[in-house]
DNA sequence: GTGAAAGCGCTAACAG
DNA sequence: CTGTTAGCGCTTTCAC
């Protein structure tokens, strides 16, 4: 044991450099962590040493001495959800411009996971974690942010004054203009589709849609709201039994764009077209609503904004900056692409549907009313965001220090 | 200094524990790592201490004193692409089953960040590495994969005997299956858009388009082949274009997804109907290809099992076992849609073009050719897979010790 | 300005 | 079966 160099050419260590330059390691380690009181000189040599060798430090060694990590824990329900992919490219991206490194912890939207690497928190030793949309209840959750390591919530607020960095869209307002956007159009006999499981984002969404439309004085009975899993089964499933119980509906507002593009092809399955017969909005804005036929009406969400601003709250509470009181708000957008229209009276449209239909396909511009407010043709991702009068800051709040 | 115990209670430590049940930390640490020799009693004991605290290791401690960090780094081009995302979800989740975290390394697409990522690696401690689709030459990467750490790749293979584990996919193969099925059509007038940067799997994907129309008799010009950008607005580009040189063009086989559905729009916007006029294939099958219109006829790449299977050979080889000697090759399949039709001569379709179009929709089966091929209306999602004939292993091939 | 000593929390090697 | 002794490679006092 504790013998001489072995032959395996072993990573070098501050030892080594020390050796090397004929100074101490503490000397190395001044100099490495920009330390005060080293000489230009001695400064100079050891960098020469460190380069000659290539030494590197060594991260476990560093994290035990110091406590710190450089890493931080990027909790998601679902990494292959696009949404939270766009989150997480912005959060490690960030992170990377601090010097953090990401790990990711995928729940496969599975509560006892979520919890199962939150319980587990104290052995990973990661600097601070940001969650995702959690689907934990507020009182598992606060357990955890008022433990030992820092946390950031991603649409997710735990209301009060609880002093967690907490990044959270203006859903309702998006929701509402969503739904203010169709009655303006006429439309009077509106359905909804929101998704269940219930979680607060679903409850959020509802509650914009139905407030707004209270609002402009039209109604929603109980038979026009319908809760469905949240992807395109759902959304077709959903849409076909709404047809078929509220068959004067011109509009369909739904929670997620996968519900709404599988409302679409119900809708076609019905021989109803969008948006001459029915008018379908989503909300999102993920990549397939930009490129499906037509493309998709919805309320965007500004993904990488979100990532980036929570990983910079993060790494602000690191540094022992206080995060802000109340939760940091963005901006949803409102992003008119082909998938509404004005209101045709459900009873002509009865009359029409299942006729022989014209193309609606852009670069044609057939036959069809209101095409006023739809995006014009044109090349792909045709899309033009109406930015939501929002008293949320626009910018990306309190960046510690950016590069 | 170094003196007692301070207010803010800390993480129970090996010490601790040891205090309480009266027994020595290396008994602890025995019990908790599964080691011989200890009495039952003990065992119970130790573990009700360890309870009782809430002891949890300390992660960076424990790495440092055995060399293993229990992380593997994913190396992808970009995490927000939904074809990283799923290889990305499926890694993180086999890697959990042998509890491994992941941390997650994204290059925004830059060699340079990538090659930055591979150099650091022997600071991180990393006990391995999950390359995806390295951009890196092979001479680059072979420096790498031949260093302290061990590598698995994805979607790369430095070719030889290189003892690397590596995972691909026949995309040979598929890409000459889509290319019989457009020769089979009738289809003689073919246009091809790859991609630029010229990557390998842009090469490969070329060469089974290439081949297999060779094979076929079908003969393609160099206006017949575009490079563009891998996304959309480089498939609308390059389409309009060919269209514009290659007026009798009856299919276009494009080298992925994004860029066929910019192609579709691009037909869409000269007039021209898909798949009447024009067929389109893909490559990729990302989940914007089922839901598109038409959903597009693509070829599938099984992104989970590439995932998958990657990190189960990474940890075989840090378990010491020996890796296949040659890489695993998973099998793709052509998953026919509505994109592709039969020929139809293109100087009949000039006629045809422009002129009232009909409805192409699903659920209105309309007047139209070939419809034989084609999956049949339905709830979303419409597709049926056909396995291409692939001489690799269908299922997990080498799981160490699975669950 | 620089070096020496002590420990971060754990496991490995040996002794009993 | 269990305890003791050494480090893992670095940073942090504190003395020089």
């Amino acid at each position: 044991m504790a013998s001489n160099r072995q032959q395996a050419p072993r990573n070098p260590g501050l030892r080594d450099v020390a050796a090397l330059v004929g100074v101490s390691r503490q000397t190395i380690s001044r100099v490495l962590n920009d330390g005060p009181y080293v000489s230009d000189d001695t400064r100079r040599r050891v960098m020469e040493g460190v380069k000659a060798l290539g030494y590197q430090v060594n991260a476990p060694a560093k994290a035990l001495a110091t406590g710190k990590t450089r890493l931080i824990a990027l909790l998601v329900p679902d990494i292959g959800n696009p949404h939270f992919a766009r989150i997480a490219r912005a959060a490690s991206e960030e992170a990377e411009h601090y010097g953090y490194d990401v790990v990711l912890w995928n729940c496969g939207e599975s509560p006892r996971r979520e919890l199962g690497y939150l319980r587990s928190l104290p052995s990973h030793r990661v600097d601070g974690v940001v969650v995702c949309s959690s689907r934990l209840s507020a009182g598992a959750l606060r357990e955890f942010v008022s433990g030992e390591v820092p946390i950031a919530l991603i649409n997710r607020s735990l209301g009060g004054q609880s002093a967690v960095p907490e990044v959270i869209v203006d859903a309702e307002v998006g929701a509402a203009s969503a739904a203010r956007l169709l009655a303006d159009l006429g439309h009077r006999t509106i359905g909804i589709l929101s998704f269940r499981p219930p979680s607060e984002s679903a409850a959020v969404r509802l509650r914009g849609y139905g407030r707004s439309l209270e609002g402009q004085g039209v109604k929603i009975d109980s038979r026009q709201v319908r809760r469905v899993s949240p992807d395109m089964a759902g959304g077709y499933a959903g849409a076909t039994s709404m047809f078929a119980r509220v068959p004067r509906l011109t509009a369909l507002l739904c929670a997620n764009d996968l519900i709404a593009l599988g409302a679409v092809q119900a809708a076609y399955a019905q021989g109803l077209r969008v948006p001459e017969d029915v008018s379908i909005v989503g909300f999102d804005d993920i990549a397939a609503a930009s490129s499906s036929t037509p493309p998709l009406t919805t309320v965007h969400i500004p993904q990488a904004e979100l990532g980036r601003t929570a990983v910079d709250l993060l790494i602000g509470r690191l540094r022992g900056e206080p995060s802000p009181s109340s939760p940091v708000v963005l901006p949803t957008q409102l992003v008119q692409r082909g998938s509404h229209a004005p209101c045709v009276a459900a009873d002509t449209r009865a009359v029409s549907a299942r006729a022989v239909q014209r193309t609606t396909r852009r670069g044609n511009t057939p036959v069809r009313l209101g095409t006023i407010l739809r995006t014009p043709a044109g090349p792909p991702n045709p899309s033009r965001p109406i930015p939501n009068p929002c008293k949320a800051p626009a910018g990306n709040p309190e960046p510690p220090t950016r590069r």
